[in-house]
DNA sequence: ATTTAGTTTTGTAATCATTACAACATTAAA
DNA sequence: TTTAATGTTGTAATGATTACAAAACTAAAT
């Protein structure tokens, strides 16, 4: 498995401390954390850790293509550090991302828009109630 | 075309004057409009007007299937009257949001995630500049 | 009509994720 | 070692959205 470092690297992006310590988060936690999520584990390490560097290294990472942003939560932005095409399920009940994998690779970039002239993004997302989440509702009846 | 009140009758909603209103907007304008947007729209005809009601009316009708919600623009909502299967291309630079259709239908439910109880919600989402915006930008320079 | 209960709307005040910005710290180049 | 460029920090805004309680409206029942 490549190194965060060599993943930065890779992308054209200087690893600093802080940079490494976010984009390591991300490929070893693959719960699609949020800005904050990732803020509170780090903090722990990295003294003096401030919320901006978060937002600003996670926009820049998303800028050079080195992270997916999810717009699937209504309430905050989730990070994905797993790159490769798959779509994702929001349960509207326990708030977890899940990953879905997707039969045919080529669907989304055959029905890319006609008039985009430079796409940087591509999201598929479903939402509903997980199973768990459906079972845990029946047991409390 | 469907009027307002038949659409809002059939999904089991109560037309009053205010939500009447946000959907004959939403059927009539389908630019994908934002909750600030349409209040912009209609306060001018209804006096006292609340932004309140706009948030209230455009969740009441998310919730019984009448419209759909794109989270497709990371700094605000957009709301989208048409409800037929397809999916969206924000320009990040003019922040329009155009309709894309899909050529294969199934795609979204054959993919659907295995471990989802109940779906409220598919959307594709498509991100990057358009080919006016390109082209602007080029007569610029 | 009038009362009553239920529903809908309104206005104001929070909330809270995200951004703006300027000072400070660090790194790289000269 | 200076200088410039880059990266980080902390605090203060921003602004979309929500909470909430009062007021207005609607429909049914008396």
């Amino acid at each position: 498995m490549k190194t965060a470092v060599e993943h930065l690297e890779q992308y054209g992006i200087r690893p600093s401390i802080q940079r490494t310590a976010v984009m390591n988060y991300l490929l070893k936690n693959r719960t699609h954390p949020t800005a904050d999520e990732i803020y509170s584990a780090l903090e722990k390490d990295i003294p003096r850790l401030s919320r901006t560097t978060i937002y600003n290294t996670l926009h820049l990472l998303y800028e050079h293509g080195a992270i997916l942003v999810l717009n699937i939560d209504p309430s905050t932005t989730h990070f994905d550090g797993y790159t490769h095409p798959h779509a994702h399920f929001y349960c509207t009940k326990c708030g977890k991302v899940h990953d879905i994998e997707f039969d045919d690779a080529q669907f989304i970039e055959r029905n890319r828009p006609r008039n985009a002239h430079t796409l940087t993004d591509a999201q598929l997302y479903y939402r509903g109630i997980c199973d768990k989440c459906a079972e845990a509702e029946k047991v409390a009846q």
